[in-house]
DNA sequence: ATATCGATTATCT
DNA sequence: GATAATCGATATG
């Protein structure tokens, strides 16, 4: 049955370390159907994960992790579960969370989101006007959802997304994805062919190929 | 509809 | 000095 409401606060609880101690393809594929959410006294943006990619080790040569442990990734190689949030193209911040136990490094890159609660906020953050049919625009890609949650690298670099207490974190509310399809990584020259995006199948928040 | 391009800066060669 | 896990705008069919 689809999701029109959304889900009660306590109904959702935060994903645990040990879920993210693991492949990050696996850690991919499982969190599509889950919960980005963001809170604080002044603000609750919760929204569903319906598109990520896989970032795997230091053998995979698109992900940040390639070159080796540096200041930038340093968070890639260290506890699961953590954010590891980059800077590019002069313009936008992208969120992945850490995978692997503690000292491997992985991540799965947050690619699309479908907004739940808090959708004034985003377009305020995003300075859209809202409309029905824009909906979409706010969070169907990592630079804008990062912009929608008000996710940068000085805030939020580092937090722990398994902590409710964190303000940013991951959480379940017993949901599962229903159908879910797998392509290649968008916007990347290396490794571009590996089938490493996972996406809810048909679902219009995903960002679109470019 | 698709194609191309400029913005703007941290990071690495 | 070149590149980049992007976006939004403009040009063209």
């Amino acid at each position: 049955m689809p999701r029109t409401k959304p889900p009660r606060t306590s109904e959702i609880r935060p994903l645990p370390r040990a879920f993210f101690a693991r492949d990050p393809r696996k850690v991919a594929r499982q969190l599509l159907g889950k919960i980005l959410i963001r809170e604080s006294a002044e603000i609750r943006l919760t929204a569903r994960i319906v598109e990520v990619e896989a970032y795997l080790g230091e053998d995979d040569l698109a992900a940040h992790a390639a070159a080796g442990r540096t200041l930038r990734n340093s968070v890639l190689f260290g506890p699961p579960g953590h954010a590891y949030i980059y800077f590019i193209y002069g313009n936008h911040y992208c969120l992945n969370v850490s995978c692997e136990p503690d000292g491997q490094a992985g991540s799965v890159l947050f690619r699309a989101l479908e907004p739940l609660e808090g959708v004034g906020e985003m377009a305020r953050a995003r300075k859209l006007d809202l409309g029905a049919t824009n909906k979409w625009q706010l969070t169907s890609g990592p630079g804008r959802l990062c912009q929608a949650f008000g996710i940068t690298r000085s805030a939020d670099n580092g937090r722990d997304l398994t902590s409710r207490a964190s303000g940013l974190w991951i959480g379940d509310d017993g949901s599962r994805p229903r159908r879910v399809t797998i392509t290649p990584r968008i916007g990347i020259t290396k490794a571009a062919q590996l089938p490493l995006r996972y996406l809810l199948t048909s679902n219009p928040f995903v960002s679109r190929a470019r």
